[in-house]
DNA sequence: TAATAAATGTTGCATTTGCAACATTTGACA
DNA sequence: TGTCAAATGTTGCAAATGCAACATTTATTA
Protein backbone atom coordinates (compact mmCIF):
# COMPACT_ATOMS: atom_id res chain seq x y z
CA UNK A 1 0.00 0.00 0.00
CA UNK A 2 1.66 3.45 -1.01
CA UNK A 3 1.15 6.60 0.65
CA UNK A 4 -0.64 9.70 -1.05
CA UNK A 5 2.77 11.38 -0.70
CA UNK A 6 5.18 9.14 -1.60
CA UNK A 7 8.09 10.27 -3.86
CA UNK A 8 7.32 13.85 -3.30
CA UNK A 9 9.72 15.59 -1.04
CA UNK A 10 8.68 17.36 2.37
CA UNK A 11 9.13 21.09 0.89
CA UNK A 12 6.93 20.05 -2.05
CA UNK A 13 4.80 17.73 0.56
CA UNK A 14 3.89 20.99 2.80
CA UNK A 15 3.29 23.27 -0.35
CA UNK A 16 0.60 20.87 -1.74
CA UNK A 17 -0.94 20.42 1.50
CA UNK A 18 -1.43 24.59 1.88
CA UNK A 19 -2.98 24.33 -1.35
CA UNK A 20 -5.12 21.52 -0.13
CA UNK A 21 -6.30 23.59 3.12
CA UNK A 22 -5.31 20.61 4.75
CA UNK A 23 -5.76 20.58 8.78
CA UNK A 24 -4.33 17.63 10.73
CA UNK A 25 -6.61 16.09 13.46
CA UNK A 26 -5.12 13.72 16.51
CA UNK A 27 -7.59 11.42 18.25
CA UNK A 28 -7.52 8.94 21.15
CA UNK A 29 -8.20 5.04 20.83
CA UNK A 30 -11.57 4.42 20.69
CA UNK A 31 -13.24 7.32 19.02
CA UNK A 32 -15.37 7.86 16.43
CA UNK A 33 -13.92 9.57 13.79
CA UNK A 34 -16.99 10.80 11.74
CA UNK A 35 -18.91 12.26 14.65
CA UNK A 36 -17.16 15.43 14.22
CA UNK A 37 -16.09 15.90 10.02
CA UNK A 38 -17.46 19.02 8.61
CA UNK A 39 -19.22 19.60 5.60
CA UNK A 40 -18.34 18.74 1.89
CA UNK A 41 -16.60 16.20 0.20
CA UNK A 42 -13.20 15.61 1.38
CA UNK A 43 -10.11 13.11 1.76
CA UNK A 44 -9.23 11.55 4.99
CA UNK A 45 -5.13 10.59 5.25
CA UNK A 46 -3.82 8.65 8.34
CA UNK A 47 -0.90 9.94 9.19
CA UNK A 48 -0.35 7.61 12.24
CA UNK A 49 -2.46 5.00 13.88
CA UNK A 50 -5.32 3.32 12.21
CA UNK A 51 -9.37 2.70 11.95
CA UNK A 52 -12.21 0.56 11.42
CA UNK A 53 -15.26 0.97 9.32
CA UNK A 54 -18.00 -0.52 11.52
CA UNK A 55 -21.85 -1.25 10.20
CA UNK A 56 -24.56 -1.30 12.87
CA UNK A 57 -27.85 -2.51 11.81
CA UNK A 58 -31.30 -2.05 13.55
CA UNK A 59 -30.75 -5.24 15.34
CA UNK A 60 -27.54 -4.22 16.48
CA UNK A 61 -25.29 -6.59 14.26
CA UNK A 62 -22.13 -5.26 13.80
CA UNK A 63 -19.61 -6.27 10.78
CA UNK A 64 -16.50 -4.29 9.51
CA UNK A 65 -16.58 -2.75 6.51
CA UNK A 66 -13.14 -1.70 5.80
CA UNK A 67 -9.67 -1.73 8.31
CA UNK A 68 -7.54 1.46 6.95
CA UNK A 69 -3.88 1.57 8.39
CA UNK A 70 -1.08 3.76 8.39
CA UNK A 71 -0.79 5.85 4.96
CA UNK A 72 -3.84 4.59 3.92
CA UNK A 73 -7.03 7.17 3.52
CA UNK A 74 -10.69 7.45 2.82
CA UNK A 75 -12.90 9.78 1.81
CA UNK A 76 -16.23 11.22 1.90
CA UNK A 77 -17.05 10.43 -1.91
CA UNK A 78 -16.50 6.39 -1.09
CA UNK A 79 -19.22 5.64 1.71
CA UNK A 80 -21.74 3.56 1.26
CA UNK A 81 -25.29 4.58 1.02
CA UNK A 82 -25.81 4.10 5.06
CA UNK A 83 -29.45 2.53 5.49
CA UNK A 84 -27.66 2.17 8.66
CA UNK A 85 -25.27 3.62 11.12
CA UNK A 86 -21.73 3.47 9.83
CA UNK A 87 -19.03 4.73 11.89
CA UNK A 88 -15.30 4.83 11.47
CA UNK A 89 -13.15 4.14 14.74
CA UNK A 90 -10.01 4.58 15.77
CA UNK A 91 -8.33 1.46 16.74
CA UNK A 92 -5.30 3.61 18.28
CA UNK A 93 -4.20 6.78 19.18
CA UNK A 94 -4.77 7.99 15.67
CA UNK A 95 -3.83 11.04 13.38
CA UNK A 96 -6.03 12.38 10.54
CA UNK A 97 -5.16 14.86 7.75
CA UNK A 98 -8.14 15.99 6.30
CA UNK A 99 -8.09 17.48 2.43
CA UNK A 100 -10.84 19.58 0.79
CA UNK A 101 -12.01 17.56 -2.16
CA UNK A 102 -12.69 20.32 -5.17
CA UNK A 103 -9.20 21.67 -3.74
CA UNK A 104 -7.26 18.98 -5.33
CA UNK A 105 -7.58 20.62 -8.67
CA UNK A 106 -7.66 24.12 -8.11
CA UNK A 107 -5.72 26.38 -10.72
CA UNK A 108 -2.74 27.20 -7.82
CA UNK A 109 -2.20 23.63 -6.93
CA UNK A 110 -1.85 22.39 -10.39
CA UNK A 111 1.01 24.32 -11.41
CA UNK A 112 3.09 22.66 -8.11
CA UNK A 113 5.64 20.92 -8.59
CA UNK A 114 5.10 17.07 -8.03
CA UNK A 115 1.69 18.09 -8.26
CA UNK A 116 1.20 14.81 -11.23
CA UNK A 117 3.10 12.36 -8.70
CA UNK A 118 0.51 13.05 -5.71
CA UNK A 119 -2.37 12.29 -8.42
CA UNK A 120 -1.42 9.54 -9.78
CA UNK A 121 -0.49 8.36 -5.94
CA UNK A 122 -3.98 9.29 -5.55
CA UNK A 123 -5.16 7.28 -8.46
CA UNK A 124 -3.16 4.38 -7.48
CA UNK A 125 -4.50 4.46 -4.52
CA UNK A 126 -8.03 4.28 -5.48
CA UNK A 127 -7.48 1.83 -7.86
CA UNK A 128 -6.31 -0.53 -5.32
CA UNK A 129 -8.71 0.25 -2.93
CA UNK A 130 -11.40 -0.74 -6.01
CA UNK A 131 -9.41 -4.05 -6.37
CA UNK A 132 -9.06 -4.91 -2.51
CA UNK A 133 -12.69 -4.50 -2.75
CA UNK A 134 -13.37 -6.82 -5.34
CA UNK A 135 -10.86 -9.48 -3.74
CA UNK A 136 -13.55 -9.08 -0.97
CA UNK A 137 -16.54 -9.81 -2.77
CA UNK A 138 -14.85 -12.28 -4.50
CA UNK A 139 -14.44 -13.97 -1.04
CA UNK A 140 -17.97 -13.05 0.09
CA UNK A 141 -19.77 -14.66 -2.94
CA UNK A 142 -18.85 -17.97 -1.92
CA UNK A 143 -21.53 -19.73 -0.45
CA UNK A 144 -20.21 -22.07 2.24
CA UNK A 145 -17.85 -20.49 5.00
CA UNK A 146 -15.41 -23.66 3.68
CA UNK A 147 -14.98 -21.81 0.71
CA UNK A 148 -15.08 -18.62 2.41
CA UNK A 149 -12.02 -19.47 4.25
CA UNK A 150 -10.43 -21.15 1.12
CA UNK A 151 -10.96 -18.49 -1.26
CA UNK A 152 -9.47 -16.07 1.84
CA UNK A 153 -6.24 -18.28 2.58
CA UNK A 154 -5.76 -18.58 -1.20
CA UNK A 155 -5.91 -14.54 -1.56
CA UNK A 156 -3.44 -14.10 1.07
CA UNK A 157 -0.76 -17.16 0.71
CA UNK A 158 -1.14 -15.78 -3.40
CA UNK A 159 -0.08 -11.71 -2.14
CA UNK A 160 2.43 -13.22 0.49
CA UNK A 161 4.09 -15.28 -2.57
CA UNK A 162 3.87 -17.89 0.64
CA UNK A 163 1.39 -20.88 1.47
CA UNK A 164 2.23 -20.39 4.75
CA UNK A 165 1.22 -16.90 5.90
CA UNK A 166 0.53 -15.75 9.61
CA UNK A 167 -3.65 -13.57 9.35
CA UNK A 168 -3.36 -10.03 9.88
CA UNK A 169 -5.93 -10.16 12.25
CA UNK A 170 -7.92 -12.08 15.07
CA UNK A 171 -10.28 -14.99 14.66
CA UNK A 172 -12.95 -13.06 15.52
CA UNK A 173 -12.21 -10.40 13.68
CA UNK A 174 -12.00 -12.42 10.44
CA UNK A 175 -15.48 -14.31 10.69
CA UNK A 176 -16.84 -10.38 10.61
CA UNK A 177 -14.72 -9.82 7.46
CA UNK A 178 -16.03 -13.20 6.03
CA UNK A 179 -19.62 -12.24 7.51
CA UNK A 180 -19.84 -15.92 8.89
CA UNK A 181 -20.46 -17.04 12.82
CA UNK A 182 -17.23 -17.24 14.72
CA UNK A 183 -18.13 -19.86 16.06
CA UNK A 184 -19.63 -22.02 13.06
CA UNK A 185 -16.01 -20.68 11.07
CA UNK A 186 -13.79 -22.46 14.53
CA UNK A 187 -15.52 -26.19 13.61
CA UNK A 188 -15.02 -25.34 9.83
CA UNK A 189 -10.73 -24.94 10.68
CA UNK A 190 -10.93 -27.99 12.75
CA UNK A 191 -13.18 -30.01 9.52
CA UNK A 192 -10.12 -28.36 6.93
CA UNK A 193 -7.48 -29.91 9.63
CA UNK A 194 -9.48 -32.82 9.85
CA UNK A 195 -9.24 -32.99 5.98
CA UNK A 196 -5.31 -32.05 5.49
CA UNK A 197 -6.35 -29.58 3.60
CA UNK A 198 -4.52 -26.96 5.88
CA UNK A 199 -1.95 -26.72 9.16
CA UNK A 200 -2.83 -24.14 12.00
CA UNK A 201 -0.34 -22.90 14.67
CA UNK A 202 -2.27 -19.87 16.50
CA UNK A 203 -2.87 -17.24 13.24
CA UNK A 204 0.03 -19.04 11.12
CA UNK A 205 -1.72 -20.99 8.61
CA UNK A 206 -0.25 -23.49 5.83
CA UNK A 207 -2.13 -24.46 2.96
CA UNK A 208 -0.75 -28.29 2.36
CA UNK A 209 -2.26 -28.69 -0.95
CA UNK B 1 -22.51 7.80 -13.33
CA UNK B 2 -20.05 10.50 -14.68
CA UNK B 3 -18.28 10.02 -17.91
CA UNK B 4 -14.43 10.15 -18.19
CA UNK B 5 -15.12 12.75 -20.33
CA UNK B 6 -17.70 15.07 -18.62
CA UNK B 7 -17.68 18.72 -19.31
CA UNK B 8 -15.10 18.51 -22.16
CA UNK B 9 -15.51 19.37 -25.28
CA UNK B 10 -14.42 17.27 -28.55
CA UNK B 11 -11.50 18.95 -29.61
CA UNK B 12 -9.90 18.42 -26.13
CA UNK B 13 -11.22 15.27 -26.27
CA UNK B 14 -9.60 14.19 -28.91
CA UNK B 15 -6.02 15.76 -27.61
CA UNK B 16 -5.99 14.11 -24.44
CA UNK B 17 -7.27 10.94 -25.93
CA UNK B 18 -3.96 10.99 -28.72
CA UNK B 19 -1.62 11.99 -25.71
CA UNK B 20 -3.95 8.90 -23.84
CA UNK B 21 -2.34 6.67 -27.09
CA UNK B 22 -5.98 5.58 -26.91
CA UNK B 23 -7.25 2.99 -28.76
CA UNK B 24 -10.63 1.92 -29.93
CA UNK B 25 -11.65 -1.49 -30.32
CA UNK B 26 -15.43 -2.90 -31.04
CA UNK B 27 -16.79 -6.42 -30.00
CA UNK B 28 -19.65 -8.26 -30.90
CA UNK B 29 -22.17 -9.81 -28.19
CA UNK B 30 -20.62 -12.84 -25.60
CA UNK B 31 -17.01 -12.55 -26.42
CA UNK B 32 -14.31 -12.17 -23.76
CA UNK B 33 -12.67 -8.69 -23.68
CA UNK B 34 -9.84 -9.63 -21.43
CA UNK B 35 -8.44 -12.39 -23.44
CA UNK B 36 -6.77 -9.99 -26.40
CA UNK B 37 -6.09 -7.03 -24.13
CA UNK B 38 -2.15 -5.67 -24.58
CA UNK B 39 0.14 -6.04 -21.69
CA UNK B 40 0.71 -3.47 -19.05
CA UNK B 41 -1.51 -1.14 -16.84
CA UNK B 42 -4.32 0.30 -18.92
CA UNK B 43 -7.77 1.61 -18.03
CA UNK B 44 -10.62 0.80 -20.37
CA UNK B 45 -13.87 2.82 -21.27
CA UNK B 46 -17.18 1.13 -22.40
CA UNK B 47 -18.10 3.99 -25.42
CA UNK B 48 -21.19 1.82 -26.15
CA UNK B 49 -22.05 -1.42 -24.82
CA UNK B 50 -21.78 -3.31 -21.69
CA UNK B 51 -19.80 -5.63 -20.23
CA UNK B 52 -20.16 -8.32 -17.26
CA UNK B 53 -17.25 -9.02 -15.00
CA UNK B 54 -17.83 -13.34 -14.07
CA UNK B 55 -15.90 -15.26 -11.90
CA UNK B 56 -15.91 -19.20 -12.69
CA UNK B 57 -14.52 -21.41 -9.69
CA UNK B 58 -13.19 -24.99 -9.90
CA UNK B 59 -16.63 -26.38 -9.50
CA UNK B 60 -17.89 -23.96 -12.35
CA UNK B 61 -20.22 -21.83 -10.17
CA UNK B 62 -20.02 -18.45 -11.33
CA UNK B 63 -20.96 -15.36 -9.98
CA UNK B 64 -21.12 -11.63 -11.29
CA UNK B 65 -18.28 -9.46 -9.80
CA UNK B 66 -19.38 -6.35 -11.92
CA UNK B 67 -21.65 -4.73 -14.62
CA UNK B 68 -20.26 -1.89 -16.71
CA UNK B 69 -22.64 -0.14 -18.77
CA UNK B 70 -21.67 2.62 -21.59
CA UNK B 71 -20.22 5.47 -19.98
CA UNK B 72 -18.50 3.16 -17.48
CA UNK B 73 -14.45 1.96 -16.83
CA UNK B 74 -12.47 -0.75 -15.67
CA UNK B 75 -8.91 -1.14 -15.23
CA UNK B 76 -6.12 -3.71 -14.93
CA UNK B 77 -5.24 -2.17 -10.97
CA UNK B 78 -8.53 -2.79 -9.85
CA UNK B 79 -9.07 -6.37 -11.03
CA UNK B 80 -8.96 -8.32 -8.22
CA UNK B 81 -6.60 -10.96 -7.18
CA UNK B 82 -8.14 -13.50 -9.07
CA UNK B 83 -7.60 -18.04 -7.87
CA UNK B 84 -9.92 -18.46 -10.49
CA UNK B 85 -10.63 -17.72 -13.85
CA UNK B 86 -11.92 -13.96 -14.73
CA UNK B 87 -13.81 -13.16 -17.65
CA UNK B 88 -15.04 -10.17 -18.83
CA UNK B 89 -18.03 -10.68 -21.56
CA UNK B 90 -19.50 -8.00 -23.80
CA UNK B 91 -23.41 -8.29 -23.26
CA UNK B 92 -24.66 -7.16 -26.36
CA UNK B 93 -22.45 -5.22 -29.52
CA UNK B 94 -19.70 -3.36 -27.95
CA UNK B 95 -17.04 -0.26 -28.18
CA UNK B 96 -13.93 0.01 -25.51
CA UNK B 97 -11.15 2.37 -26.02
CA UNK B 98 -8.00 1.22 -24.06
CA UNK B 99 -5.76 3.43 -22.28
CA UNK B 100 -2.22 3.30 -21.33
CA UNK B 101 -2.24 3.91 -17.77
CA UNK B 102 1.36 5.34 -17.65
CA UNK B 103 0.40 8.16 -20.05
CA UNK B 104 -2.54 9.75 -17.58
CA UNK B 105 0.77 11.37 -15.88
CA UNK B 106 3.30 12.25 -18.71
CA UNK B 107 4.81 15.86 -18.80
CA UNK B 108 3.02 16.52 -22.44
CA UNK B 109 -0.74 16.41 -21.41
CA UNK B 110 -0.68 17.45 -18.34
CA UNK B 111 -0.23 21.02 -20.23
CA UNK B 112 -3.36 20.33 -22.09
CA UNK B 113 -6.35 22.10 -21.58
CA UNK B 114 -9.09 20.36 -19.41
CA UNK B 115 -6.25 17.88 -18.52
CA UNK B 116 -7.57 19.41 -14.73
CA UNK B 117 -10.82 17.95 -15.73
CA UNK B 118 -9.96 15.06 -16.96
CA UNK B 119 -8.65 14.13 -13.81
CA UNK B 120 -11.25 15.24 -11.54
CA UNK B 121 -13.74 13.13 -13.18
CA UNK B 122 -11.37 9.91 -13.21
CA UNK B 123 -11.05 10.33 -9.81
CA UNK B 124 -14.89 10.62 -9.36
CA UNK B 125 -15.27 7.75 -11.33
CA UNK B 126 -12.95 5.73 -9.18
CA UNK B 127 -14.44 7.23 -5.79
CA UNK B 128 -18.07 6.20 -6.92
CA UNK B 129 -17.04 2.63 -7.89
CA UNK B 130 -15.29 2.18 -4.60
CA UNK B 131 -18.78 3.64 -3.00
CA UNK B 132 -20.48 0.96 -5.38
CA UNK B 133 -18.30 -1.82 -3.61
CA UNK B 134 -18.62 -0.83 -0.12
CA UNK B 135 -22.63 -0.94 -0.78
CA UNK B 136 -22.55 -4.52 -2.30
CA UNK B 137 -20.28 -5.41 0.60
CA UNK B 138 -22.82 -4.21 2.98
CA UNK B 139 -26.15 -5.79 1.56
CA UNK B 140 -23.30 -9.21 0.98
CA UNK B 141 -22.48 -9.52 4.82
CA UNK B 142 -25.96 -9.41 5.54
CA UNK B 143 -26.34 -13.21 7.50
CA UNK B 144 -29.73 -14.18 5.99
CA UNK B 145 -31.52 -13.68 2.46
CA UNK B 146 -34.06 -12.30 3.71
CA UNK B 147 -31.77 -9.18 5.02
CA UNK B 148 -29.67 -9.14 1.89
CA UNK B 149 -33.22 -8.44 -0.08
CA UNK B 150 -34.33 -5.60 2.16
CA UNK B 151 -30.60 -4.29 2.51
CA UNK B 152 -30.40 -4.26 -1.32
CA UNK B 153 -34.07 -2.76 -1.65
CA UNK B 154 -33.65 -0.28 0.51
CA UNK B 155 -30.34 1.37 -0.94
CA UNK B 156 -32.10 1.24 -4.39
CA UNK B 157 -35.03 3.12 -2.59
CA UNK B 158 -32.43 5.33 -1.39
CA UNK B 159 -30.67 5.50 -4.73
CA UNK B 160 -33.93 6.53 -6.44
CA UNK B 161 -35.59 8.35 -3.62
CA UNK B 162 -38.55 6.44 -3.94
CA UNK B 163 -39.76 2.79 -2.15
CA UNK B 164 -40.81 2.04 -5.41
CA UNK B 165 -38.37 1.13 -7.97
CA UNK B 166 -37.98 -1.16 -10.90
CA UNK B 167 -34.82 -3.21 -10.19
CA UNK B 168 -32.38 -3.00 -13.37
CA UNK B 169 -31.81 -6.78 -14.04
CA UNK B 170 -33.21 -9.79 -14.01
CA UNK B 171 -33.98 -11.80 -10.73
CA UNK B 172 -31.89 -14.61 -11.98
CA UNK B 173 -29.18 -11.62 -12.09
CA UNK B 174 -30.55 -10.78 -8.80
CA UNK B 175 -29.43 -13.85 -6.99
CA UNK B 176 -26.05 -14.07 -8.49
CA UNK B 177 -25.70 -10.32 -7.34
CA UNK B 178 -26.41 -11.58 -3.74
CA UNK B 179 -24.90 -14.30 -4.03
CA UNK B 180 -28.40 -16.71 -2.89
CA UNK B 181 -29.94 -19.49 -4.98
CA UNK B 182 -32.36 -18.24 -6.74
CA UNK B 183 -35.15 -20.13 -6.14
CA UNK B 184 -34.26 -19.79 -2.34
CA UNK B 185 -34.66 -15.96 -3.66
CA UNK B 186 -37.76 -15.97 -5.35
CA UNK B 187 -39.53 -18.05 -2.04
CA UNK B 188 -37.67 -15.76 0.41
CA UNK B 189 -39.20 -12.99 -2.07
CA UNK B 190 -43.43 -14.91 -1.67
CA UNK B 191 -42.31 -14.71 2.27
CA UNK B 192 -41.89 -11.02 2.19
CA UNK B 193 -45.22 -10.72 0.43
CA UNK B 194 -47.18 -12.72 2.52
CA UNK B 195 -45.62 -10.81 5.74
CA UNK B 196 -46.94 -7.47 3.98
CA UNK B 197 -43.32 -6.26 3.45
CA UNK B 198 -43.13 -5.82 0.57
CA UNK B 199 -45.00 -5.66 -2.68
CA UNK B 200 -44.59 -6.68 -6.33
CA UNK B 201 -45.62 -6.26 -9.83
CA UNK B 202 -42.88 -8.03 -12.26
CA UNK B 203 -39.49 -6.73 -11.32
CA UNK B 204 -41.40 -3.17 -9.76
CA UNK B 205 -40.75 -3.69 -6.14
CA UNK B 206 -42.56 -1.68 -3.20
CA UNK B 207 -41.40 -1.28 -0.01
CA UNK B 208 -44.39 -1.07 2.35
CA UNK B 209 -43.10 0.14 5.86
C1' DT C 1 0.82 -9.03 39.18
C1' DA C 2 -3.83 -9.49 40.11
C1' DA C 3 -8.04 -8.59 38.03
C1' DT C 4 -10.73 -7.98 34.11
C1' DA C 5 -11.64 -8.20 29.37
C1' DA C 6 -11.06 -10.30 24.98
C1' DA C 7 -10.20 -14.19 22.21
C1' DT C 8 -10.63 -18.94 21.31
C1' DG C 9 -12.61 -23.70 21.34
C1' DT C 10 -16.64 -26.93 21.67
C1' DT C 11 -21.30 -28.72 21.01
C1' DG C 12 -26.53 -29.37 20.59
C1' DC C 13 -30.21 -27.78 18.08
C1' DA C 14 -33.47 -25.16 15.30
C1' DT C 15 -33.50 -22.58 11.18
C1' DT C 16 -32.02 -21.34 6.81
C1' DT C 17 -30.44 -22.52 2.59
C1' DG C 18 -28.62 -24.79 -1.44
C1' DC C 19 -29.75 -28.20 -4.60
C1' DA C 20 -32.43 -30.91 -7.65
C1' DA C 21 -36.20 -31.59 -10.39
C1' DC C 22 -39.89 -29.95 -12.13
C1' DA C 23 -43.94 -26.80 -14.65
C1' DT C 24 -44.95 -22.51 -16.66
C1' DT C 25 -44.23 -18.06 -18.66
C1' DT C 26 -41.70 -14.74 -21.17
C1' DG C 27 -38.50 -13.19 -24.51
C1' DA C 28 -35.33 -13.44 -28.54
C1' DC C 29 -34.71 -14.05 -33.21
C1' DA C 30 -34.52 -16.64 -37.52
C1' DT D 1 -44.95 -15.87 -36.07
C1' DG D 2 -43.25 -20.16 -34.69
C1' DT D 3 -39.39 -22.19 -32.26
C1' DC D 4 -36.05 -22.44 -28.89
C1' DA D 5 -33.77 -20.51 -25.04
C1' DA D 6 -33.97 -18.01 -20.93
C1' DA D 7 -36.39 -16.54 -16.94
C1' DT D 8 -39.52 -17.45 -13.35
C1' DG D 9 -42.23 -20.11 -9.85
C1' DT D 10 -42.74 -24.17 -6.70
C1' DT D 11 -41.51 -27.80 -3.42
C1' DG D 12 -39.14 -31.74 -0.83
C1' DC D 13 -35.10 -32.72 1.42
C1' DA D 14 -30.39 -32.97 3.06
C1' DA D 15 -26.66 -30.11 4.41
C1' DA D 16 -24.82 -25.95 6.25
C1' DT D 17 -24.97 -22.53 9.56
C1' DG D 18 -26.42 -19.22 13.01
C1' DC D 19 -27.27 -19.05 17.77
C1' DA D 20 -26.82 -19.95 22.53
C1' DA D 21 -24.39 -21.44 26.29
C1' DC D 22 -20.57 -22.85 27.94
C1' DA D 23 -15.13 -23.79 29.35
C1' DT D 24 -10.54 -22.34 28.71
C1' DT D 25 -6.76 -19.62 27.30
C1' DT D 26 -4.49 -15.30 26.21
C1' DA D 27 -4.10 -10.09 26.54
C1' DT D 28 -4.59 -5.83 28.69
C1' DT D 29 -4.20 -2.61 32.13
C1' DA D 30 -5.07 -0.64 36.71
Amino acid sequence: MINLFENINEQNIRKIKHFLMASTIKYPKGVNVLSNVNQGDFIAIIDKGSVQFIATDYDGNKSIIEDISEGGMFGSLTFPIHNEEVSCITKEITEITYIEYDSITNDEISKTDSYIIFIKNLIKILSDQVGEKNTRIEILTKKTTRDKLLEYFKSEAKERGNRTFTIPMSFTELASYLSVDRSAMTREISYLKDDGIIKTDGRRITLLY
